[in-house]
DNA sequence: CCAATTTACATGCAAATGCATTAAATTCAA
DNA sequence: TTGAATTTAATGCATTTGCATGTAAATTGG
C-alpha cells in the first residue's frame, strides 16, 4: 500500500527550508539581543504599523498580516502597548475591537532596529546569493508561501 | 552616513524565506496534530538515531545535527527518554555524558509520523514545485545554510 | 602532576507559546 | 425583531523556550 510520498528533491528542498530558515534567522535574531534590541516580531509588527500610516490596523488585521495566532497577536500588542510603541484606540464602528497605531517612539525603535536588522539581513542571505539567484529564491519561496 | 544595507531582492528573499517556512511548517505541524502525534522535533531526533543505527549518538552531537540550543536538546531528550522511545546509555570514555539510541518504540513511532509527515511535505512543498525547480530551490536555500 | 580552563550536560526561574475557553459585540436567519 | 451563529479579542493554565548558572568530568599548559 503505497502511499504517495514525496519524492528525493521535494524532501531535499523541504529540509533545506528549514535548515536555511534556522541558520540565518538564528544570526538575525543573535544580532538583534546582542545590540539589546527586540525580537523580530516586534519588528514587524511596527512596520506594518508604520506602513499603513495615521489610519492604523484592526489587530486581526496585523494578525493575518503577520500570520500569527490570535493569542500571540494579542498579547505581542499587550507588550508593544505597555512599552509605548503601539497605541490603541477605541474603535468606532465595531465596539469589540480597537484600531492599533504606531506612536513617535514606536516609530523611533522601528528605525533602530532596522539599523541593526539591514545589514544582518544582507550578512544572512545577500552575501550568500548574486542579485538573479535572490530573485528566483523568493519567487520559489512565493509558490510555498502562497495560498493556492 | 549610508550603512550598507541589502537591496530590494535580497530584502524579498528574506521576507519570503520567512513567510515560506510559517507557511509549510505551520501546515504540517497541523497535520500531525490532527493525527495526535508528537511535533516534529521529535522525528527528527527519532530520525537522526535511527540514521545511526545501534552506536548511537553523543547529546552534543544531536544538538550539531539538528542545530539545536543545549538546553532544549537537553530538555527533548528528557521528553523522549521519559515517553520510551529514546534510552540513554552510560558512555564508557566519558563519563560526562551518555549515548542515546533509539529503542523498538522509538522506530515504530518515528515510521508512524512519516506516514503522516510524508504527504504532508508532498502537499506543502511537493505539489507546488516541479522537480527541477525543487532542485534548484534546495540548492539556492543550502547556500544560505552553509556555514560559510 | 596539578591548577586553570574547557567541555558536556542539567536545571531553576522567567518569559513566551499553545490550547481551550470566555465575554462581548456584530451579523444572519427565521 | 429576536434568538442563534459568527467574529473579535482576551485570558487562565499547562507546556515549552530562553537565559543564566551549576556540576562534574576531561583537557590543557606550566
Amino acid at each position: 500500500m503505497l502511499m504517495n510520498g514525496p519524492d528525493k528533491a521535494t524532501v531535499a528542498a523541504w529540509i533545506a527550508l528549514a535548515r536555511a530558515y534556522r541558520v540565518a534567522m538564528q544570526k538575525v535574531e543573535t544580532r538583534l539581543k546582542e545590540a539589546d534590541l527586540p525580537p523580530l516580531a516586534w519588528y514587524d509588527a511596527l512596520w506594518e504599523l508604520e506602513k499603513v500610516g495615521e489610519g492604523g490596523l484592526r489587530p486581526f488585521e496585523l494578525e493575518h498580516a503577520l500570520l500569527f495566532e490570535q493569542y500571540n497577536l494579542s498579547r505581542l500588542v499587550e507588550r508593544l502597548v505597555k512599552a509605548g510603541l503601539v497605541e490603541r484606540r477605541p474603535c468606532a464602528d465595531d465596539r469589540r475591537g480597537h484600531v492599533l497605531a504606531i506612536t513617535a517612539d514606536g516609530l523611533a525603535v522601528r528605525a533602530r532596529i532596522w539599523g541593526v536588522y539591514a545589514p544582518a539581513i544582507e550578512a544572512a542571505v545577500g552575501a550568500r546569493l548574486g542579485r538573479d539567484e535572490a530573485v528566483s529564491l523568493a519567487r520559489l519561496l512565493a509558490r510555498i508561501a502562497d495560498n493556492d
